[in-house]
DNA sequence: CCATCGCGGACAGGATCTGTCGCCGATTGC
DNA sequence: GCAATCGGCGACAGATCCTGTCCGCGATGG
């Protein structure tokens, strides 16, 4: 430990985990005297790392927080947490997380070790993604998503098997610009130059992606910004459904139950009105078997056909 | 940029935010010479961290997967993102992944800058946790999850405000040990000065926990391992149901809708038996919806009244 | 009041770091 | 093949830094 690069990193690291730490203790993890262990502590401060001080019999040193987080010294179970939660993070959950999820996977993921890649991929098939029944489409596969993102930020074409809303698979060969989440989907922003143009891809729609290895020089796009872009191109074909259903029980107990997947407005003390958005209408019928109470459908006519299919094939079921 | 140390940190979150790059490009970057940068990336190989490099006019550097994890260097909207799905990882999903992550919170969160707090719990509300109806018990809140950890950490004592099975409050003051997730549950092993005892305690059943900011010489717990003490205490209360159903639909096709969910093994082309266990019969209820095909409930025989109240529901919803 | 602990200046010897120069080997494109 | 490009490496000299030791100061808690 005589590199002060490889102490300050230890360092980092020591004070990550634990909270207190004695300067004594500290000095002689290090194996360096107290007056160095100072000048290391006033180094990391100088980066902008703010490590308290505390003088007397119970002091000692602490990381705090401050402008900017440290370099993260995880352990081998912690990164596979990490990328596991990521991982779900990207795939489901809230579109304003699910970019930033992805930017940080192709920090972590191309410089995971090998074993614990493998108990990455173990744990994910264990792990409880956004439900499968709360959209349409097939859910993404993660690594699908870092590829590609990773294909982004490096510049290197990407090569895939697409299959258009038509039908017919093709092979593919662009350059890829942006990835931007939308509406639970995620679209991939690309410059095809066999076409000479730019277009959007589902990346649930891909199969068989493989980067090229062959770098590009990256175009501007023509539109203000890629969200918009693939907005532009997509809009006239969206069919959102709107829901909603009266309930007969107090809005707070309802917003407990079911809070996080619909909006709940109050209509007095013992009833309030669910609203939601879909392209499924199964995924209603869960949400309001859940909320445990009499209910009534306002809309959409189909959903009451829905929930009578499943009404007779639970009663089916009982009954055999 | 003439500290070395300090080069090395940046160095490191450079390689991390692309893929290749020149070394002229990093040594301007860095504000260096060549030669200086190539010494910098020698000693981050010194350090264990496997930097590639590649001659030839397509040359450059590259951070590659080695032995360890290196020093994440992550943004704030990265930061945020990891904070959330840990947060979410650790108050559901999987029990192997639950207890890494709370521990890479308490390496996080501590040093989490104020303005990316805010953030996090903002985002925090919108964001998709396990389904809260799939169990029993209430969820438990990420926070008091990492302040609980941290605590055990730091050997800090502990206060709260506990409900007993029983149902009376009390305050306890205690000396946490560890924390321990069992069956989608979370108990904190501590022991107890003013009962001179060990104690196990269930997260969800706390209020008002706060550190007390003193310290406390660590004792060793009565027993080989902090779960195995949990359990002992608990096992005589476990009472879950085992859930078993056959449909009428291949096995691939319910694996493809609900296989996270459950088990599910094959019994010929168009059938096959589902699997699972909970003490929350509306869970199976929502699986068995999901499945969208014919099914007939096996076991238990509550079970069945369960769906019939649903089936009921579900007809009065559509009658009204 | 005292013990403990962090703070920081000074100093000297030694180790390290840096840029420059030169040359080599690998790779790619012509 | 040949040239251009790029990383690797050894050597060198001067500047810089790093380290341990010694010292007194100030803050904290008992």
């Amino acid at each position: 430990m005589v590199d002060p690069t490889s102490r300050a990193l230890r360092l980092l690291s020591l004070m990550q985990g634990r909270r207190d730490w004695a300067g004594a203790d500290l000095a002689g993890r290090l194996g360096v005297s107290l007056r160095t262990l100072r000048r290391d502590v006033d180094r990391l401060r100088e980066l902008g790392y703010p490590v308290q001080a505390r003088p007397g019999v119970d002091g000692g040193y602490r990381l705090a927080a401050g402008a900017a987080l440290p370099p993260l010294v995880l352990d081998d179970d912690e990164a596979v947490a990490l990328t596991v939660g990521l991982q779900a993070a990207a795939a489901g959950a809230d579109a304003g997380m699910a970019e930033p999820s992805v930017r940080a996977l192709t920090k972590v993921v191309p410089v995971l070790p090998a074993r614990l890649r493998r108990r990455v991929e173990a744990l994910q098939a264990m792990t409880v993604p956004a439900p499968p029944w709360s959209d349409g489409g097939p859910a993404v596969d993660p690594s699908l998503l870092v590829a590609a993102a990773q294909a982004c930020r490096d510049t290197e074409r990407l090569e895939f098997t697409y299959t258009a809303a038509g039908g017919r698979p093709a092979e593919r060969l662009v350059e890829p610009h942006r990835l931007v989440p939308l509406g639970r989907r995620w679209y991939l922003v690309a410059y095809d130059p066999s076409r000479g143009d730019w277009r959007t891809f589902r990346l649930d729609r891909m199969a068989g992606l493989r980067g090229t290895g062959a770098r590009f020089a990256a175009r501007p796009l023509p539109a203000e910004d890629a969200a918009t872009f693939v907005r532009a191109g997509m809009d006239r074909f969206r069919t959102p459904t709107l829901v909603e259903a009266v309930v007969e029980a107090p809005a707070a107990v309802v917003r407990d139950r079911v809070g996080r997947w619909v909006r709940v407005t109050d209509e007095g003390p013992d009833r309030c009105r669910l609203h939601l958005e879909t392209d499924d209408l199964d995924w209603p019928a869960l949400v309001l078997g859940a909320v445990r109470a009499e209910f009534t459908v306002v809309a959409p006519d189909e959903l009451r056909v829905r929930l009578a299919e499943w009404s007779q094939r639970f009663a089916r079921a009982v009954a055999g």
